[in-house]
RNA sequence: GUCCCCAUCGUCUAGGGGCCUAGGACAUCACCCUUUCACGGUGAAGACACGGGUUCGAAUCCCGUUGGGGACGCCA
């Protein structure tokens, strides 16, 4: 058999990162069987649906690396389905007409709380006459739910789990305005699409038994289901778009790596032993459901650096200064990025994410005169540099040889017969070259820059 | 209110009756490396929510309590 999965996000906003997750383990799931993983918006809230959400959520799952099989399905589109199968189930004497006003449902809401009973529609029009019908109503169509025994669904992640008929009403399948409801319109569309296995959130649980009920109706085989417990926030509570979750560009714009996304997402409720840093290839060969956690995690910025540092050390050098000069503005500088590409192995592992490695690169290609932090200008006013470095740079331009290597010898020897420590050499050519207190090795940026560059920037030091 | 789910270091987790004086990772702290900051290395501190069972033996099984989360829409 074949295994199909599918995400499928209602385009109501950007794809948060909960979104991102249970993507990735459908996309996993799928690839480890070598099976097909689906795309489909459910866009069936006409109201609340919009282009742009479905466009984020297009991007941020290309972005993510996460590409789906075949064309993405829309479920409004196949709203006439729904309303057919519904008609079906109407006809078998397994779904019925209901007149029940808003108002009516309220009540019976409150009045079921106020008795200490579960808050649902007591079923009022389940065996009435259809004759009762109040005039110039709409209908809307309910589903003749089973009101003894229980409803089970064996899950991949929480195991059996079972909940009494008597707990659950009759649904909406059909609206008073000929449109289907959520419940309905999954069951049909997964059950069309030949969905195997349904990877979702633990929020979707409960409703597991409602749709249970809708494939048994049907007389049509359920796939099977796992519901991964959902991404907290750094206060407990659940993730969700109005409580502190980021859309993907929003992680994007950060400067994380999708690459380190995936593995931190990963990790987020789902292990493999020790194992912590794992490429997407070994995670399709590993994914399985077994290593799904069955409890809620929090979202760790933290553990999310330290991958994303993690994963920029791997990264080309030459990509990485592609990325960097785009963010500084000069993607066109081939000169820049040049430059930046020489410069990379001594800039990426200063930094965790491409945000702060394109600050740290900045002065690499700061067209002078350089701007200078606090701390520099301190280093470069201290009596004793203002003593030493006039002759360490009239040392350094009369120097032939631009290696790092060799100008750290000339540094050395410099400092030597000044009686001073290296660094009290290093620090203000540091200062005067970066700007900056905090870089790479100083001689390694020397010849990078090099001497003519170099020289430049020493002669403009703001000195005394 | 009703139902469902969950519960190991601050965080993510390993663990599925004896291998646990509970392992790893991130974060924290110390030391080493060192021209700064990182990276890297070494080490430290740090958890089985509580109470009952079951068992020769429980982090692991059962029940309860507490705590957290989720669902109860003509939203998805």
């Amino acid at each position: 058999m074949t295994v199909v999965t599918r995400f499928a996000p209602s385009p109501t906003g950007f794809l948060h990162i909960g979104g991102a997750r249970t993507a990735l383990f459908n996309w996993l799931y799928a690839r480890h069987h070598k099976g097909i993983f689906h795309l489909r918006i459910e866009d069936t809230d006409r109201v609340r649906s919009t282009e742009a959400a479905i466009e984020a959520i297009i991007d941020g799952l290309k972005w993510l690396g996460l590409g789906w099989d075949g064309e993405i399905t829309y479920q409004f589109a196949r709203a006439p389905r729904h309303a057919e199968v519904v008609l079906q189930m109407l006809e078998a004497g397994k779904a019925y007409r209901c007149y029940c006003s808003p108002e009516e449902l309220d009540e019976m809401r409150k009045a079921a709380q106020a008795a200490g009973k579960p808050m649902k529609y007591d079923g009022r029009w389940r065996d009435r006459d259809p004759k009762d019908a109040p005039a110039g109503v709409k209908p809307v169509i309910r589903l003749k739910a089973p009101q003894v025994g229980e409803t089970i669904v064996v899950d991949g992640v929480q195991g059996e789990v079972r909940v009494a008929n008597e707990q659950l009403d009759d649904m909406v399948l059909l609206r008073s305005d000929g449109t289907p409801t959520y419940m309905l319109s999954v069951v049909v569309d997964d059950h069309d699409m030949g969905i195997t296995h349904v990877i979702r959130g633990d929020d979707h649980l409960t409703n597991t038994f409602r749709q249970r009920q809708i494939y048994d109706s049907m007389g049509w085989e359920a796939p099977h289901f796992s519901h991964i417990p959902l991404i907290h926030g750094p206060d407990g509570a659940k993730l969700s778009k109005r409580h502190g979750a980021l859309g993907v560009e929003a992680y994007r714009d950060m400067g994380y790596l999708p690459v380190a996304l995936r593995n931190y997402l990963l990790r987020l409720g789902w292990g493999h032993g020790d194992d912590e840093i794992i490429s997407t290839e070994q995670a399709i060969e590993w994914f399985e459901l077994s290593g799904i956690g069955r409890s809620p995690s929090r979202f760790d910025f933290a553990k999310l650096d330290n991958l994303n540092g993690h994963y920029m050390r791997q990264s080309d050098d030459a990509e990485l200064a592609k990325a960097v000069a785009d963010r500084l503005g000069k993607a066109s500088d081939a000169g820049g990025i040049a430059l930046l590409t020489r410069a990379m192995p001594g800039l990426k592992s200063r930094a965790k994410n491409l945000k702060e490695l394109a600050e740290n690169s900045a002065f690499y290609v700061q067209a002078r005169p350089l701007p200078f932090t606090d701390k520099a200008k301190a280093i470069l006013t201290t009596p004793e540099t203002v003593g030493l470095m006039p002759k360490l740079i009239d040392t350094y331009a009369r120097a032939d040889n631009w290696q790092a290597a060799s100008l750290e010898e000339t540094a050395r020897a410099f400092a030597e017969s000044a009686g001073v420590k290296l660094g009290a050499a290093a620090q203000p050519l540091r200062a005067a070259l970066t700007g900056s207190t905090q870089s790479p090795p100083i001689f390694e940026v020397m010849e990078i820059l090099g001497k003519d560059e170099a020289m430049a920037r020493l002669k403009d030091a703001p000195l005394g």
